[in-house]
DNA sequence: CCGCGATGTGTACTGCCGTACGCATCGATG
DNA sequence: CATCGATGCGTACGGCAGTACACATCGCGG
């Protein structure tokens, strides 16, 4: 029973913390699970962190963390694609190997939509995605609906498990990038021309 | 503790859940919550329903439907505007009182994610969903594309708090909705053409 | 070298959950 | 009206969770 000297043993529960969520979910997140998959005694995940509250959230951060920076990475790969082309691959890879990741994914952001505690951190993601796709596309408006077409697209094809039609989700972002939005008119008018 | 003749109970149970779940989340759904929700003893829960899945699939179910009927009568109103600014009212419609509802609709969307079980019922919204926003559209898979614009737009919203942009979004949908899909041709040519 | 506070460890307490089960009651069937 | 199976009711049991807490150990500042 030596006590062991661990100065980073913090993070490495975060680090258990965050594959006990990959594996059972949000709901599976208990100080037990994490303390077993850390290798540390119970007490210790409840004296690092005050409580379970405290320990999801610093999971979903660093999880959230990862998230962007794959978004950031992919975009980067394939710099020479016209934009259409780069989020479709990037469809592609998220329902690839990194599947489970990319579910999870979902997962936290709904987690932020129910528990308030957590909704700054789904905030700070969505915000983070619309960033990153800032670059390929005239304003900002136009990035959060590029956001809002790439997420549903990503979630209906994780929910559907239909076989991905690349060529269809080329179109959609083709549609979606297309120039900037005519809408930027403060005009009111209420009918839209159908061109 | 006269036992009372209740030919429906099993009906009010699933009423009950339907409550609960609103109220506290799929997590929050217990045999307890339910009973006493019901104003039923807890046996009562447990004779009725082989288990705790049994119930909650009963009452997503019931959500899942009410979802398609809301969504299905609130596209026939308006039936004089243009397709896309129904979709556009409807957005609003879903943000307004029955907001709650709507984000409870998502987080059953990705409880079907996780959890094997639930996952037709998932699909069989999803599928509904498309199906009733093919009349707007020239092909199933268009459809299906819609759906996605429709989900991402919603669930951004839901997630961030931003102020609706009713404007952006008809804009978004107008986009979406133009014209048959030109990647239906079964052409293979891997570069999109910038146009 | 010495204490002392931070850190680590094991265990116990309390509460909620799903489920099982024995008994009570009543509608329906003959 | 007699009976029986479906339905209703209350309680108990085992499991797992969060949290608290007493004690052990060790780095570190004096």
């Amino acid at each position: 029973m030596a006590r062991r000297y661990d100065p980073d043993r913090r993070q490495r529960i975060v680090d258990a913390a965050v594959r006990v969520v990959t594996e059972h979910g949000i709901a599976g997140l208990t100080h037990r699970a994490v303390a077993a998959e850390a290798d540390v005694p119970l007490g210790s995940t409840t004296y690092h962190f005050a409580g379970r509250d405290e320990l999801l959230a610093a999971a979903l951060e660093r999880m959230n963390d990862a998230w962007l920076a794959d978004l950031a990475e992919r975009l980067a790969q394939h710099s020479d694609l016209p934009p259409a082309e780069r989020l479709a691959r990037y469809v592609a890879h998220s329902l690839g190997p990194g599947r489970a990741e990319t579910e999870l994914c979902y997962e936290l952001y709904f987690a932020g939509l129910r528990h308030p505690t957590l909704r700054p951190l789904s905030s700070r993601v969505l915000a983070g995605v619309a960033e990153l796709l800032r670059p390929l596309v005239p304003d900002p408006v136009a990035a959060r609906l590029l956001t809002a077409a790439l997420d549903g697209l990503l979630i209906q094809l994780l929910l559907s498990g239909d076989a991905y039609d690349e060529r269809a989700a080329v179109t959609l972002f083709e549609r979606v990038l297309a120039g900037p939005l005519p809408a930027t008119r403060t005009g009111s008018s209420p009918a839209g021309d159908t061109r």
